[in-house]
DNA sequence: GCCAGCATTTTGACACTGTCAAGATTGGTT
DNA sequence: AACCAATCTTGACAGTGTCAAAATGCTGGC
């Protein structure tokens, strides 16, 4: 559908131009929109106008498409924290923006979120090595952050990691829930981690 | 394999007995151990002895014998609750055996637990009326045992229901971050947890 | 200008899955 | 002894992921 595939438009199907990257965004939208489990290659297949098995030259096998998804994912999640990273705000105000962009970035898409994070992808046998690198990185870069935080003050707890590890899974626990409707009457997600947020910030002194 | 299913044990293959109960336990053994996702109708009758249609007569569907499997675990973990509430040890000890409790549930069944919380199940259309009434009473039990902590003033907090979504929240994301194996380095789950208690426990007046 | 070789896509085929409709077997009731 | 209802099986179908072999079109060397 992009400009290239539009011009290459001739009666033959070979020679599509840019599938791989057509089937990728493909396949993102339609789990965006009917969920990972109703995700089949061969209606991703059907929608882009391709025959069954073309995916196969691009990706090994179903999985490997879904962790190039999930990769994809990460990097946006990255960019967002270079962002953040970049800007002029207090500490203070940045902890919130972080905590709250995460929460923004796993509702708004809540199936792409389930794709980086379901168990699917993750146990080692099926993790590519990209989504490995992109993932690790990601988690690294998460953890310094928290990291400086406690460094200046700002975060409670003695161990750096230990605290990133804990808000992070709280962050992801909360998100998690909310996106599978557990916490029934809350509207937005960002109201349980606003509420948390003086759990983790020490007291003043 | 039970007592019973063992005296019925003629040539032909009809009633079989207790049919229902001999393929949810067979079911949740071969979930605990290959995973939810290799787990198919038909592997499970083979195993069982019977044919690959016999389930359809007990469950609706596969997604209604996962909904079952999935009410079981609610069912032992709410006996576990009671079990905690039962007993007499002091609050703060309480409160800390709930969140071991909760660790040890998730991690010592891994699969179970994803069943119980992953994606699948949850949102409304799949859900059985038993699981949503077995679910729902468990979390009620837990929010009132978080409000009873927090009315004690053992937990942080001055909304009781708030609280209770964010301790579960953080118990919840931990565990499945640590099923994940993202915590690559952590042995158990709890190391992790006990940290996090002190943000959770109100500072002694 | 043409043709060989290569990248790309398709067709055919297979095993596996969930699920339905129709038939087979059996234990219990009258 | 005969029927009934519960229980289980067989046959069948559409959908799935995936592989091997064939078909197609582009591109560089002659």
């Amino acid at each position: 559908m992009t400009l290239q595939t539009a011009l290459k438009k001739n009666n033959s199907h070979y020679h599509h131009g840019n599938l791989r990257q057509t089937l990728l965004s493909a396949a993102t939208h339609m789990i965006a929109e009917k969920g990972i489990e109703s995700l089949s290659l061969r209606k991703l297949a059907e929608k882009v106008g391709v025959s069954r098995t073309a995916a196969y030259h691009y990706f090994k096998d179903k999985n490997d498409l879904l962790c190039a998804i999930a990769a994809n994912g990460f990097r946006r999640w990255q960019q967002s924290l270079d962002q953040l990273s970049s800007n002029q705000l207090p500490d203070r105000q940045k902890f919130e923006q972080y905590i709250l962009g995460y929460m923004a970035f796993a509702t708004s898409n809540p199936e792409e979120y389930e794709l980086m994070f379901g168990r699917c992808i993750w146990k080692q046998s099926k993790c590519t090595n990209e989504l490995q690198d992109i993932s690790h990185s990601t988690f690294q870069r998460q953890v310094e952050m928290i990291e400086y935080w406690q460094s200046i003050g700002l975060v409670v707890g003695d161990n750096p990691v230990r605290s990133a590890q804990i808000i992070w899974g709280t962050l992801h626990g909360i998100a998690k829930l909310f996106i599978d409707g557990v916490y029934a009457d809350v509207g937005r997600a960002e109201e349980i981690v606003i509420s948390a947020l003086p759990m983790f910030i020490a007291p003043k002194v």
